[in-house]
RNA sequence: GGAGAGGUCGCGUAGUCUGGCCUAGCGCGCACGCCUGGAGAGCGUGUUCACCGAAAGGUGACGAGGGUUCGAAUCCCUCCCUCUCCGCCA
């Protein structure tokens, strides 16, 4: 959610952002005709509450039955009139906060203009893309082979979309796993294992609810989803908090699996596992206080990419452009691992500054230690990293001439004495 | 899933039966001041948030949402959560 004084106050400066973003319309005009409606109806029944109030304590003292009548029936018409105009407000400020509801978040004005991710500029590449002395075979083929992922058993228990990962491969991702929460927490962040099923209103706050509906899976008789991403359980762990200014700022990471229907993404990237409707996924997340948040973005990004590098995997930086930016991001680098057998760079994590887009939503303040007035957080989030994708470029990347995977060295020990995957 | 007890301004509680001096009291905590060589004790003052308003001021919030009423923390309905017991169960 944006602020409503900042279109108040700046309607142009969000007209261009929603413009940059590639939105056809711009509903700002919309937003200001139902704010001032708002603000009229407010100060119309306000007084009235106020009248009410004061001669129903009057009432309450009175002696004289004929008078006290007089009044309680002139009273029951204010509150006819009350009653009137509190539905109009109503109807005015649902109409006004479905629209909030669906405004993007403002892009910081570093981010450079484009239409969509073509667009998007690579900062810089760490490492070499590898030689082979052999044409590398992409992870379709190498796992199946391998007999550690099995594409057949996950369409026939599910359906299309959907594998199974087997014997040194489940471990392997298992390894991935554990191990990057174990890199974050060196990093500095707190574990935390949540649900994998969050109600509506904790997808509102993360920023998913309403306008993503369509890429969420939802149980048929509760207000209960299946989260599409960490980001969101982690958003929601600070719901409705004040959080004391000495406790910021806060660090999370978070293992779980990622549900999305891909509904816009049909017939894309339908071979392999690169995009299937249930991925594993570690996610870092932050809370700071808003004067931090650009450094701590940085931080963000230096943790995302030590992990790549120490997994000894080649990437490079992609800083997103307006049109390509995520709904509450007001900036966001990709990093994308090499993948040589797909021969593609894949897109392993996304970190994002959020600013106080989803504090908004969430409500999540915190407490100056001077004791000023209560502030709204600002959060980021990053993937430290995505499951199949960063599973894919081990696999492709380690791969040797006889068909075998070396297990890259920081994974070994979790590995359980598994050196070569053959 | 069944029965019962609860949810009040940071924490703990009073208030609900009997609607209106509840403009939500008290204790703890916290902040400031007085006192003190200093500290403690004591005394005093203050201590939620959102919205409307230039301001004065006003409105709303007692788990959430509805209803009754001139007026609801208080009465009625629905839902959520916590605790105790029972049932079922990894």
């Amino acid at each position: 959610m944006i602020d409503l004084n900042l279109i108040r106050e700046q309607p142009q400066l969000v007209k261009k952002s929603l413009s940059d973003r590639q939105m056809e319309t711009t509903p700002v005009e919309q937003i200001l005709e139902l704010d001032e409606k708002r603000r009229e109806i407010i100060q119309q029944v306000e007084a009235l509450k106020a009248e009410r109030n004061a001669v129903s304590k009057e009432i309450g003292r009175m002696k004289d039955a004929q008078a006290r009548q007089e009044k309680i029936d002139a009273m029951k018409k204010v509150g006819e009139q009350i009653a009137e105009l509190d539905e109009n407000l109503r109807i005015v400020e649902s109409e006004l906060n479905e629209i909030l509801a669906i405004i993007p978040n403002i892009p910081d004005e570093r981010v450079p203009y484009g239409k969509d991710e073509h667009d998007n500029v690579v900062l810089r590449t760490v490492g070499e893309k590898p030689k082979f002395s052999f044409e590398p075979l992409p992870h379709w083929d190498l796992g199946p082979r391998l007999g550690i992922i099995n594409f057949e058993q996950g369409v026939k228990i599910t359906g299309s979309r959907f594998y199974v990962l087997s014997g040194a491969g489940a471990r392997l991702q298992r390894a991935l796993i554990s191990w990057m929460i174990d890199l974050h927490n060196r990093q500095g962040y707190t574990e935390k294992y949540t649900p994998f099923m969050v109600k509506g209103e904790t997808l509102f706050g993360a920023g998913q609810l309403p306008k993503f509906q369509d890429n969420l899976y939802k149980d048929h008789e509760e207000d209960l989803w299946m989260v599409p991403t960490a980001e969101v359980p982690l958003t929601g762990l600070h719901m409705n908090d004040v959080i004391d200014e000495a406790d910021l700022p806060i660090y999370y990471a978070a293992y779980t699996p990622c549900f999305r229907r891909e509904k816009m993404s049909a017939g894309r990237d339908v071979r392999g596992i690169k995009r299937g409707h249930q991925f594993d996924k570690v996610e870092m997340y932050k809370y700071c206080k808003p004067e931090n948040s650009n450094d701590e973005l940085e931080k963000m990004r230096q943790d995302a990419e030590q992990t790549c590098a120490e997994l000894g995997l080649t990437y490079r930086v992609v800083q997103l452009c307006s049109g390509d930016l995520g709904f509450g991001a007001s900036i966001t680098y990709d990093i994308e691992v090499w993948a040589p057998g797909c021969n593609e760079w894949l897109e392993v994590s996304s970190i994002s500054n959020v600013t106080d887009f989803q504090a908004r939503r969430a409500n999540i303040k915190y407490r100056p230690s001077d004791g000023g007035k209560l502030r709204y957080v600002h959060t980021l989030n990053g993937s430290g990293l995505g499951m199949p994708r960063t599973f894919i470029a081990v696999l492709e990347n380690y791969q040797q001439a006889d068909g075998s995977v070396v297990i890259p060295q920081v994974l070994k020990p979790w590995m359980g004495g598994i050196e070569v995957i053959r």
